[in-house]
DNA sequence: AATCATACATGAGGATAATTCATTAATTTC
DNA sequence: GAAATTAATGAATTATCCTCATGTATGATT
């Protein structure tokens, strides 16, 4: 009944003073704004305006009306310069989720470059799912899950970020200390310390110990990393990170690193998401800078 | 450019699930909807729902969209139901601007009568104005102006609303008390209490002693009626008020009432208001309960 | 797998509504 | 009283929206 445009043509005539001059702002004729309030104030049966020599004046309803559009009308056009905003790809939020620590620690560093490069891209990070990350991916929980595993699905794709090698962590007292290499089996009599996941998640049991039928003397589960490292340092135990994070904790702390058989256990982190958002310029962005480019 | 027709779209779509509801709950085809959507997509370019097997699913920016809608069209409704409660003439402020003192007590009286008649709407009343009660009336301060002087003008029509007379009030010591009536000349020597106006604009005198070219002893004003009253009954003077409140201080104190001159001075009380303005509902409601009719 | 049912997408054509143009009427200004 | 300004009106045009018929994709059923 009331549309958009009777709202344009109030405020237009309440800011212009005569129907001539709110056409012209409009870009509309005068005859148009003429037949538009004319119908619809045949719709209400209700005068508007009152003819004031030559000039118009809002009764008290057509005030009442002026008022609903003085409110309205920024509110949609608020809305539209949002959705343009959208549209560009500026406005947003980036929401993501993680499932493994090495993802999580690896985040927080692109986590600030996007926030730099995206400044109108709010992020969100999940860490914590209902079910599996893969779930909360066909949720839409989040747009995109940073995962080293892959499943395939025909509405998702997958962009690898970047490679990385798990390491074992040992103090510098441990007879591994030094070592090249390690094999499955010197593991048999160690105690193994990882996060509170199932071994079947864990890659140093699915890719380096089950395959040669191999269980650490003991697999204890820790939840914060700084206890590990602790742990560790004490010689409580080792535990297997990401190269990267190792060195980290290698510059700061008395531990060593070994690599994992003779040619290491290689990983690639991934991007998960729909295909569908795999365009839209902030997920393309967020990509590209977890690949190091930009 | 976002129409309140995409609104009502995204609305319905979020309240009934499938587009095909969707369209039936607004009366109309599956494929209307569909080409809205496509339309508003293309102008925004931007995608506002994904298509998920064959459900449909917002995106962000359709969610913000959403969320405009259940904010807009509420509103909206609530506007036009408001506004065929005005047409019904069930809704409204009546706005009414007084002249004179009698005017004023005379409408409290109304006022009560139409407020039971019509309970939707509410009353305003003006006796202070920036300049004239007929100023106010063309600069639509305010829509009826009670009052017993008509200036007629074009635009103005003036609706009888009630006659009455003008009496003199002196104190039962008073020698006035238990005359018939008074002549001009028999004020010569009184001292007259009047409200603070002007004496062009006191009918005491444009009636009765202009004519007669005398003048009181004393003229003076008082702003309350209550302590004219007083005055009046300490025999500290004499007043002039309509003969409807006179008798109301007449039962009360000891005063008396006299006719001015042989006839008496009549007058009639007038509502006055814009010529367009006299069909409306509600005020033609007024004008009625002034008249002591319905 | 093949079939059926359901839901959205699309294109063409017709109905509806909005806009403009040309003109008239009313009012103000000079 | 003439000129200028402003709104109203009617007819013709244009744009828009809607429906119908049909196509395509998906999911359920057998």
């Amino acid at each position: 009944m009331i549309e958009l445009s009777h709202l344009r043509i109030i405020s237009a005539l309440h800011e212009n003073g005569t129907l001539t001059e709110a056409a012209n702002a409009l870009c509309l004729s005068q005859s148009a704004l003429s037949h538009q309030i004319r119908y619809l104030e045949k719709k209400l049966e209700l005068k508007l305006w009152q003819r004031e020599g030559r000039g118009l004046r809002l009764t008290q309803a057509g005030n009442l009306l002026l008022q609903v559009a003085q409110q309205v009308l920024p509110m949609m056009d608020h809305a539209g310069s949002t959705l343009k905003a959208y549209a560009a790809g500026r406005q947003g939020i980036l929401r993501i989720g993680v499932e493994c620590y090495p993802c999580y620690e690896w985040l927080t560093g692109v986590i600030a470059d996007f926030l730099l490069a995206m400044p109108e891209v709010d992020i969100d990070i999940a860490h914590q799912f209902q079910f599996s990350g893969l779930e909360g991916l066909l949720n839409h929980q989040f747009d995109v899950l940073v995962t080293p595993d892959i499943i395939s699905n025909k509405t998702l794709v997958y962009a690898p970020l970047f490679d990385y090698e798990l390491v074992l962590l040992a103090s510098k007292e441990h007879l591994f200390a030094g070592l090249e290499m390690i094999t499955p089996e010197m593991l048999a009599t160690e105690v193994l310390l990882t996060f509170p996941v199932p071994a079947e998640r864990l890659d140093i049991f699915t890719q380096f110990l089950f395959p040669a039928s191999i269980a650490p003397a003991q697999h204890k589960q820790i939840q914060s990393i700084d206890i590990m490292m602790q742990m560790v340092v004490y010689n409580r135990g080792v535990c297997v990170l990401p190269d990267w994070l190792a060195d980290n904790y290698c510059s700061k702390l008395p531990v060593s690193k070994v690599r994992l058989g003779r040619k290491g256990v290689h990983k690639t982190l991934f991007a998960g998401m729909h295909c569908y958002d795999a365009e839209i310029p902030y997920i393309k962005r967020f990509v590209r800078l977890g690949q190091g480019l930009d």
